[in-house]
RNA sequence: GCGGAAGUAGCUCAGUUGAUAGAGCAUCAGCCUUCCAAGCUGAGGGUCGCGAGUUUGAGCCUCGUCUUCCGCUCCA
């Protein structure tokens, strides 16, 4: 595990020396857990939202795509139980480091007060056996009164405190009631702290009239707000998807591991709307679908396992991730939910409006079922990195860093190079590149030895590397260099196109898809 | 957010008990002309994360702060 840890800082710095990724605001001691793409890993990113994109919107006549705005109606959160589940004053316990949501130690405390009554009453019952009242004993027993005096005090006061949001106030509560730390038995508690998943802006400009919005914590409401205008516009019919790619932002309490989890990240979701009742085939058909999609890329199959929910979101009714082998562990890096009706239900009732589905086939009106496959983009820009590098070791006691990037998805698809700067090859590569520019992201290098120039397109994944010689001056031929294998063979210039073609664009993986 | 560790050139790092910064690689210019890096000459690049303090003097000591890593914690 050291070791593997090792390799993920190198795959780290490997990433900023190589233009592929950068912390943000690295001048200004950088941003945590922000992070910049640089002109290498733009190329990837791309390539690798354009696979996904194709692949639904291409290979799918019912997936249509939509961009929706990152600022949605405040109401929106509401509906989605986003503005109820993202905030939850947390407070830590100095002696045992664990934090604990506040409300949850006082609903404790309030379970407490409820089994001492019922130890009462139980000890009553048994007293006095078949002629126990235990309605009147609740009622009458001193003990119990006392009790349940304190415990409506405060639940009285509880209530109060989160109705007002009052963090100051939860804190004394807790220890008012002398709440100890269940681990440390302790109560040496911090302060009580507001965490906001989402983030706030205003939106109007005069400070008075502004109202509070929130940068979408997920893209998947924008698909859900839109899709009756989708399916009425596009005429599509139920079973439909909607696939979007966009960027959504969380102020998680912990971002760590790289871009693993980051606060501000883009995600690749498609909502897949269904006849209720069906939605457990579907789910169980995009689960297949979307592990092939992963496969295809040739990352490695034994690197992919699902992790099947078995508790489940208040919303769902069957959830699964596709998690992928990182170097610190198996990491989710795809959801396929099953999220019932649940947020079309929610955007009626919030929003007042009948946004039912009529199906002509039946001749009804329903909402929906729903199956998300919900993907993050930076987390597979991980995998593919992490699993394409690899420090290798050659013949001769040489070694070189490649990255075994996908080859359609490598930044640059061919590098070309004339073997010397002299002699007309330089002008000849040129005419090389200025063929090759207009279907492939080409790289012309001339500086250095050829051997040093095959070691740098190694490190940024280059699939192929073209160099002019002398020879390619008498008979228009030219080595053809692969990076994997470093195999090099000699072809015609007029071949290079297809030859590339063949193995860099898209169709290749899209093709395996069907 | 808590605890621990760290932050010196693009990368990896050195810097002795405090005396105003070095190496290798990388980059750039030139030479060489070579099909798998590390040949020669020269150049650029650092207010030692940032800010205070102690001191005649701080990369080194103290405090604060930011960032990163590890462990907790949290995770629609």
């Amino acid at each position: 595990m050291a070791q593997q840890e090792d390799v993920f800082k190198k795959i780290v710095s490997h990433a900023k020396e190589y233009g592929f990724v950068f912390q943000s605001s690295e001048i200004y001691d950088g941003l945590s857990a922000v992070y910049d793409y640089g002109q290498n890993g733009v190329e990837l990113k791309n390539n690798i939202k354009r696979y996904w994109w194709e692949s639904m919107t291409l290979l799918h006549e019912n997936i249509v795509g939509i961009d929706s705005a990152i600022f949605m109606h405040p109401t929106i959160w509401k509906a989605s139980g986003h503005v109820d589940a993202f905030n939850d004053p947390l407070i830590d316990n100095r002696d045992s480091k664990k934090r604990y949501r506040a409300d949850v130690l006082i609903e404790d405390q309030l379970a407490k007060y409820d089994e001492k009554v019922d130890k009462e009453v139980r000890k009553a019952a048994k007293r006095f056996g078949d002629s126990f009242d235990e309605a009147m004993f609740r009622q009458t027993n001193p003990r119990v009164a006392e009790t349940l005096a304190k415990r409506n005090a405060l639940h009285e006061r509880f209530a109060k405190a989160m109705n007002d949001n009052d963090l100051n106030e939860l804190r004394q509560i807790i220890l008012d009631e002398e709440i100890v730390d269940p681990v440390s038995g302790t109560r040496n508690w911090t302060e009580v702290r507001q965490f906001n998943l989402m983030f706030k802006t205003e939106m109007g400009s005069t400070a008075d009239g502004a109202m509070t919005v929130y940068l979408r914590p997920e893209t998947a409401q924008g698909i859900f707000v839109n899709y009756l205008n989708v399916q009425k516009t596009g005429r599509m019919r139920i079973p439909f998807g909607i696939a979007q790619i966009g960027k959504a932002f969380r102020n998680e309490i912990v971002a760590r591991q790289f871009i693993f989890r980051m606060r501000e990240f883009e995600q690749m979701e498609m909502q897949f709307f269904v006849r209720p009742g069906t939605e457990l085939e579907w789910f169980k058909k995009w689960k297949e679908t979307r592990l092939k999609w992963h496969k295809a890329l040739g990352l490695g199959d034994e690197k992919y396992r699902y992790h099947d929910h078995d508790k489940l979101a208040h919303y769902a009714n069957a959830a699964t991730d596709i998690e992928f082998m990182m170097p610190f562990g198996f990491k989710e890096v795809e959801g396929i939910h099953s999220r019932t009706n649940f947020d079309l239900s929610q955007h009626e009732k919030f929003s007042g409006k009948n946004i039912k589905y009529f199906d002509p086939e039946l001749n009804e009106s329903y909402t929906p079922y729903v199956i998300e496959t919900s993907i993050g983009v930076d987390r597979m820009f991980l995998s593919v990195l992490c699993s394409s590098y690899e420090e290798q070791t050659l013949d001769g006691g040489d070694s070189r860093v490649v990255l075994h990037l996908p080859e359609p998805l490598a930044p640059i698809k061919c590098a070309v190079m004339p073997l010397v700067r002299k002699d007309g090859l330089p002008e000849k590569a040129r005419e090389i590149v200025n063929d090759l520019k207009f279907d492939f992201n080409t790289h012309y290098e001339e500086k250095d030895s050829i051997g040093k120039r095959y070691r740098r397109q190694d490190a940024i994944g280059t699939p192929f590397c073209i160099t002019v010689d002398h020879q390619t001056l008498e008979d228009n031929t030219v080595t053809l260099r692969e990076r994997d294998s470093m195999a090099q063979t000699r072809v015609n210039i007029a071949d290079l196109h297809s030859l590339i073609h063949d193995r860099v664009s898209l169709n290749s993986l899209l093709r395996k898809l069907g």
